[in-house]
DNA sequence: TCGCAATAATTAACATGTTAAATATATTGC
DNA sequence: GCAATATATTTAACATGTTAATTATTGCGA
């Protein structure tokens, strides 16, 4: 019967540790614009795609549908981002940032930008490409 | 003004998918357990270090301590873990895995291994204990 | 064109994540 | 030995994650 690895070198538990490692200065930055890690990263991927519909958005912005649908319900609330319906298809909507929202991403690229370079000399830019690739060899996996 | 990376190559993002990706086929085997992944890496730290702390346990598993003081507490009315008293401080706790739990862990630990060895030979060796590495390299970014 | 499957999104219900506040006990300095 | 502080954990409140069910609309074949 095949050993359990070790919880240590447990790829998973790996993968969360990473990733709250990451977040700590995102949210410090974000949490003065009183926005969460996925409101910031709705706003990201809508000020680089352009207006989209749920799932497309979904996906980018690696959210969950029934999550999404909450967390945009209330940026619109909060005038971030805006939804109308889609011309030929009433089942679809359509996404898009406000100034307001367009505005905290314009406040907050430069920082954002510069925590993101301080984890890429963290790790070297070689070793950094090396993660991103190798994250994404993770997709097809079955 | 530094440029924000693109979204396709965020770092935060690709950790997510990562997990997603990584967890989909634990999860699979898990619900039919009735476990979540976290309940189950509360088991698998237990049995692998033996009776813990709160704290402890949350370091290892990789848990913040409130989600953990509900998780623990379904677990022990489910009869899966058990809480006594620490002996000199009585601000502490201790848990420990029960017969019921170490069950479910016996049941589970063969297809467990044999999924995270799926995920080791689909990335190579080579390139899953590097993945680790640099995972690791994240813990300390300030 | 009618009925039925497929698609898009939301809602529901429950578990966990996250930060701040509260509780309980222990320790320390005076 | 007592008040102030520190430590360990839990509770509270709200946001998100996750799966299943629901609603609304479209597309398609008999």
């Amino acid at each position: 019967m095949k050993q359990l690895p070790s919880t240590q070198r447990s790829l998973p538990i790996a993968l969360i540790r990473a990733r709250e490692n990451v977040m700590t200065p995102i949210r410090q930055m974000l949490s003065e614009s009183g926005l969460t890690e996925q409101q910031w990263r709705v706003l990201r991927v809508l000020d680089e795609h352009g207006a989209l519909e749920p799932s497309q958005l979904a996906k980018h912005a690696a959210l969950l549908l029934p999550s999404q649908t909450r967390i945009v319900q209330s940026m619109a609330q909060r005038g971030l981002v805006k939804r109308h319906e889609h011309r030929n298809d009433r089942r679809r909507t359509v996404i898009e940032i406000t100034d307001a929202g367009q505005a905290i991403i314009n406040d907050n690229a430069a920082k954002a930008a510069e925590i993101a370079t301080q984890i890429r000399d963290k790790l070297g830019p070689r070793r950094f490409e090396t993660l991103l690739d190798i994250l994404d060899d993770l997709r097809d996996l079955e």
